[in-house]
DNA sequence: CGTTATTATGTGACATTGTCACAGACAGAA
DNA sequence: TTCTGTCTGTGACAATGTCACATAATAACG
C-alpha cells in the first residue's frame, strides 16, 4: 500500500507512472509497497525462487554471474525507474533467478508481488509495453557480451570500460578486482594491462583510483 | 495468404494454432505467407532491418555471432513451431537484427509481415503469451552462455556439447571447423583437445566424423 | 582409372589470458 | 605507533587463440 505523499515521489521517478490510465494507478496503489535496501545487500542470489519484482526509484543494483572459481562478470545495473527484467523474466517462465542482483547504491524501491505483476501484463498494455520493452533490450545487451566476451581481447575491453568510465568521473574510483568483475577477468591480468596502459602515458593509477590522461589514445585502444 | 489445405498441415506443425480462437485463425490465414528458405541460405545479417518474422514448420536455422578474426559463436537454433525471437526483438524494440542467422536444414516457414505482429501482440492474448515466453526463454539461454564463455573451460564444454550430440546421433557427421563455431573457439584448439580425448579413449574421430566411446567418461569431462 | 581440386586435419612457434602462491604497500582502526 | 584488512605487484606455469604452414582424405573430372 502506497500512501499519496509517497505516490507523488514515486511518479516523478518512474516516468510509466505519469502516462498511466486512472485504474492503473489505484492498482498500483493498492498493490504496490515500499522497500528500502542498503548497500551491499543481495536482492537475489541464482537459483532464489521470486515472489514480488522490484521497479527501483533511487539507488542502483548490479546484477552478475559469478564462476566456480570466484570469478565475476557484471551483466548489467539498473537505476531510477527501471525494473529487474531478469525478475519478470523469472516469473513469467516460472523458473528461478538465473544470476545474482546485489545493491551498489542504497536504494529505495517499489515491489509488486508476481501474481499482481502477471495479471498487469494481460491488463495494462502501457504496463506490457514496458515490460516487453526491457526483457527486448536486455536480450539485446547480453547478446552484445556474449560477443565481447567470446571475441573482444582484453586491452581493448579495458580501454572501452575505462573510457566510459571517465565520461561519468575522471580521476575514477575503482579498484582493478571490480575491473575484473565487470569484464569476467581476473584481478592479475587487469593489472598488468592497467600497468601497460600507464606506461604508454594513457592512464595513471594509485591505490583505488585511476585517471584517463590521454582520451584519444585511449579510444584508438578501444578500437585497436 | 494461406490456403485451407496447406493451413492443416501448419497448424499441425505449430501448436499454437491449435489453441487460437476462430479470429486469430482467420487472421493468420489473411496475413501470412509462406516460404521455402533452402539450406545454406542467410535469413538475415547482423544490422538487417526487420520486416517479417518467421514462423518455422520444418527445417533448422541457426543464430549465431561472428568476430573481426571470423570466429564464430552460436546463440540457439530453432526449429518446427518456433519462431526466432530476435526477429520479434528487433520488431519491438524498432531496432536492427543483431546477429546473423542461416538455414541449417531446408526450411517452410510462415512469414508475418512486421506490422501485423505488432498488432497481434496487442489484440492476442495467445499471441503475447507466445512471443513473451520465447523471448523470456532467449534471454535465459543467451546468459547460459555468457556464463559458459566467461567461466567454463574449453575441454569441459567440448565434452557437454559432444555429450548432448550423442544423444541424437552417436557416429556423429561433424568437423573441428563445426565445433569451434559452436563454441567460439579456433579450429586448431579443437583439434588438439579432441586428439586429447582420443588419446583417453573417450572418443573415436576420422575425417568428418567423431564417435564417443565411453560416455560415462565424457561427462566426468564435462563437469571437470 | 589416375589426376586435380577442395576440404579436413595436424603441427610448431608464439601471443594472450587465467591461475596460483606468494610478497609488499597502503589506509584506517585500535 | 602497531595492527589488520585491503589493494597491488611478481614470476612461473597452464590454457587458449593466432599464424603459417604441411599433410591427408574425399570429391570432381576427364
Amino acid at each position: 500500500m502506497i500512501e499519496p505523499e509517497q505516490y507523488k515521489r514515486i511518479m516523478h521517478a518512474i516516468p510509466l507512472l505519469q502516462k498511466a490510465e486512472a485504474v492503473l494507478v489505484r492498482d498500483f496503489q493498492l498493490a504496490a509497497f515500499f522497500a528500502r535496501i542498503p548497500a551491499g545487500k543481495d536482492i537475489f542470489l541464482e537459483g532464489d525462487r521470486v515472489d514480488a519484482i522490484a521497479l527501483l526509484i533511487s539507488g542502483v543494483v548490479r546484477v552478475y554471474k559469478i564462476g566456480e572459481t570466484g570469478r565475476e562478470i557484471t551483466l548489467y545495473r539498473f537505476g531510477n525507474g527501471q525494473s529487474c527484467i531478469l525478475t519478470a523474466n523469472a516469473i513469467l517462465s516460472q523458473k528461478t533467478f538465473p544470476a545474482v542482483a546485489t545493491v551498489e547504491k542504497d536504494a529505495e524501491a517499489i515491489m509488486i508481488p508476481a501474481d499482481t505483476f502477471r495479471e498487469w501484463i494481460h491488463r495494462y498494455d502501457l504496463w506490457r509495453d514496458y515490460v516487453f520493452d526491457l526483457l527486448s533490450q536486455r536480450l539485446a545487451s547480453v547478446m552484445e557480451i556474449v560477443e565481447e566476451v567470446a571475441f573482444r581481447r582484453m586491452d581493448t575491453r579495458v580501454a572501452s570500460f575505462l573510457l566510459s568510465r571517465s565520461g561519468v568521473a575522471n580521476p575514477m574510483r575503482i579498484t582493478h578486482q571490480e575491473i575484473a568483475a565487470e569484464l569476467g577477468s581476473s584481478r592479475e591480468v587487469i593489472s598488468r594491462l592497467l600497468e601497460d596502459l600507464a606506461q604508454r602515458g594513457l592512464l595513471r593509477s594509485s591505490r583505488g583510483e585511476i585517471e584517463v590522461l590521454d582520451l584519444e589514445g585511449m579510444r584508438t585502444r578501444s578500437t585497436a
